[in-house]
Formats: structure tokens, C-alpha cells, sequence
DNA sequence: CAGGTTGGTAATTAATCACTCACTTCCGCT
DNA sequence: AGCGGAAGTGAGTGATTAATTACCAACCTG
């Protein structure tokens, strides 16, 4: 179902700002144009970068830009469309099979699922980052990660814990979406705080500093006089 | 100490930018130019907005805001230095007193503390929505953030964290920055997800979801089937 | 009321912006 | 070989940008 929605998103953009998405042939120059766009629109903001700039930067005439991408705009969703759908294929669909064909304890499966997303978020920060930037100014942005990313990955993650909870690996007496918006903001804010503040937040190599993460997670910071409240 | 450096960085900007922060003498005009520039800057941001559109919006003529602030950017300064002093001290001291001349356990403490942060969020989150998308643009505002906000909140927590520790409230078998790293995941993750997400992950009144957030954070979310890892 | 400071502005500036046009070059196809 | 369309470009376009100028009016202060 979701796959669908997506393409309706899709097909919708394209129409809307005349992108031809159909043909993949992409030339040696808009390759470069492409890569020249992610590093000066990350680096500036959307506005703050030039289409001089960025054709400077890929060895391109200024005109190629717009030969190619119609409009500014129109090349910066080329950016955005390929990346949405390139980070929520593998966020939603890699889990699923990862999980469904192991019977590791979550202790394991957790700080391991942790890892590989992490690593997907590193290697696509750049462009991550417009997205999220962008999508507080442009609202096609805003509604296709509203819900075409953080809504399918969200159903997922509750859909996970809702098995788990019925194999008694989760406790039953927090609803699905509250535990599952645990699991996700343990993940963000360990990514965040490794990113604003390295040295402080995260002291220890990874592999350590996942498996406390994930010892805060499922067993609580309690200390034996904070009883535990009756729900 | 965090005083001290905060004032620093103060008049190394102020001197940097020629801005003068002395006189804290503002006009009508200048009340409506900041205002304005807080609306325009956070729906276009700081590239996106231009002093022309600040200015009509504010009802002033464009040579005023150069008049006062010297540049775009002397005017951006002007809205996130009070904004951040603003925001980190209500953020570091509040905490202190109210938790000091209490004996609340922390399943009531954590609550009543994400609660009112957020109250805090949520009123200036035009300025901190501008603040942190800049700060990956200019480098003076992300090191401000960095080394005056973040450090200096996140420093806070642990101490408190190390004190209940020694208290008995909160597990010693963790490192104190790993709960505070938790704490603070948990209250960011709340506040995303909400706003993102509103109907998906943040079902109930914000009472309850919070203490279940609170829940979750000191007992963890496991089931009785998953066993406790050793550490 | 002379003299200086401050708040405010209309008019203007040079630079830069996204984008277009007329044109050439390249390449696959028959 | 040669045609046609796509790829690519140099030289601009008008509009908009941040910032400056030169100037006015209202204020204190002595």
C-alpha cells in the first residue's frame, strides 16, 4: 500500500514541476551537476546557494542546469525524490526480514538494528540533511516525509513491537506506540547527541555505547529506591 | 563559569558584527522589525527572507533596519543572542531549584520536568526553529549552541544524574552521561514525534503520554521474557 | 535658540539572482 | 554518409538583492 501512495507522490511532483523521472539515462554532466547540488545546497540551504555556484563547482554551464532541471526547484527534488525512496525502502523493508528469520534475544537484535541504520543515516547525511531543512519550507517536502517516511516507518517499528509484545519479549501493559516511540527516540537522540556533542555524549567505541543504549532501553534507569509505578 | 564564557561569546559577536547590545533602548520600530523578522526568517529562513519583505511587513522603511542593525546579518544576531540566553537559562536554573528542596520520587519529578521544557519549547519555537536551522549554516551561531546551549544543559543533567545515583534513585551499573544521554532522548523524541506525528504517536492527553514516557524510561520497555543482559 | 545627537526615510547603487535564447556539438540510427 | 534530436553552451535578460547615500524632523542640553 505504501508503495503506492509513494508512486502517487511521485508521479504527482514530476507532473507538477514538469520532472521527467521516466528516463535514468543521466549523463557524465548531470552526474556532476547532481553532486555539485548535494554539497552547496547542504552546505548554504537551498536558497543560500546559487545555481552559478553550483554550476561552477560541477564544470557546467549555467544553462546545462536549467536544460536539465527546468527550474532550481525542479533540481532540488531531483535530489529529494531518490533519496526519500532510496532511505525508506531499506529502513522498512530490511528490518523485517533481519528480524522475522532470527530468535536472538532483542538485546541483540536492537543495539545490531541500531548500527546499520546509523549507518545508512551517515552515509546519506548530506542529503539528508536539505530534506529535513527543506522540509520546513516547502510544504510537497513537508507532507512526502510526513507521510511517505516518518508515518511507514513509525507503522513498522509498531507493528514489530506488537508481535514482540504478544511473545512477551515487550510488556504489555505500555501501549505498541509509546514503546515503539521509545526505540526511536533512544535512536535519534543517540545520533543527535553524537553529532552536537561528540566528546561528551558518547564516550566509548560504538559497539559499547549501542549496548548501554539499549540496556537503558529495555530494562529502565531506575535504581532500587525508585519503585516502580503501578500502571 | 558558564556565565562567564557566555558573556564572552556575547561581545566577541557583538564586536565581530559591530552590533551594539549596550543600549537596551528599543523603539516601536525596532520591536516591529524583530518581530517581523522572527515571522519571516522562520517561514523562509535567513537566506529565503529578504530585508525588503522584513521591512514592509514591519511598516518601516528598509534603511531603517540598517540603520540599527548595521547588516541582514547584525539582525539575525540581534533575535538569537537574547533568544539563547533566553532559552539555556530558565533551561539550567530552573531545574536546580526545583529539584533540590523536593523529595518527589522521580517517576513524578521526570514529568513535571519534560512538561514544562516543552511549555518552554513550544513558546519560542520560531527562535529555536531559526537557531538550529542556522546553526548548520553559520558557524558562530552552531559553536554558540554547541559550546553555551547543549554542553551546558547536557552537563546539568548529569550532575543531577550522579547525585541520584549516590541517592539510590537511578541504577549505578550505567555511566551517568548514558542516562542523561536517555533522559534527554526520551523528552526529544516526545517533542518530535508530536509534532510530526501528531496523531500517530501521540495518542492520548499529553498527562498521561508523558508519564508513560516516564514509565518506560525508568523501567524499560522489555517483557518478563526478555532476560536482563549482564553488564 | 544654536548645536549636536538620534530616529527615520526616499532614492539610489552595484552586484547578484534565476532563467532564456540562439546557437553549436555530439551521437545513435538508418 | 547524413539526418534528427538530445546535450551543452556563451552571452545575455529583467528583476531583485543587501547596502549606502544624503537628507529631514524631533529631540534634548546649555
Amino acid at each position: 500500500m505504501e508503495e503506492k501512495e509513494w508512486k502517487d507522490w511521485v508521479h504527482w511532483v514530476a507532473e507538477e514541476y514538469g520532472l521527467d523521472l521516466s528516463k535514468e539515462r543521466v549523463t557524465e554532466k548531470q552526474r556532476r551537476i547532481l553532486e555539485a547540488a548535494i554539497h552547496i545546497f547542504s552546505e548554504k540551504g537551498f536558497e543560500g546557494a546559487s545555481t552559478s555556484s553550483i554550476a561552477k563547482k560541477a564544470g557546467v554551464a549555467e544553462a546545462t542546469i536549467f536544460k536539465h532541471y527546468k527550474t532550481k526547484k525542479g533540481l532540488l527534488l531531483h535530489l529529494v525524490i531518490p533519496a526519500l525512496s532510496r532511505v525508506v525502502v531499506p529502513f522498512i523493508l530490511k528490518p523485517v526480514v533481519k528480524i522475522l528469520d532470527t530468535d536472538k534475544p532483542l538485546g541483540e537484535i536492537i543495539p545490531e538494528l541500531y548500527e546499520d541504520r546509523m549507518k545508512l543515516v551517515e552515509q546519506n547525511w548530506r542529503k539528508i540533511q536539505i530534506i529535513l531543512v527543506e522540509s520546513l519550507y516547502q510544504p510537497e517536502i513537508r507532507e512526502a516525509v510526513q507521510n511517505h517516511v516518518a508515518t511507514i516507518i513509525y507503522e513498522e517499528v509498531v507493528e514489530r513491537v506488537d508481535a514482540w509484545q504478544k511473545k512477551g519479549l515487550i510488556r504489555e501493559d505500555l501501549p505498541a506506540y509509546v514503546v515503539a516511540r521509545s526505540i526511536l527516540s533512544m535512536g535519534l537522540g543517540f545520533i543527535v547527541t553524537k553529532n552536537i556533542l561528540p566528546d561528551k555524549a558518547v564516550q566509548e567505541d560504538q559497539k559499547t555505547e549501542l549496548s548501554w543504549t539499549t540496556e537503558a532501553l529495555l530494562h529502565g534507569i531506575a535504581g532500587p529506591l525508585e519503585k516502580k509505578e503501578t500502571l
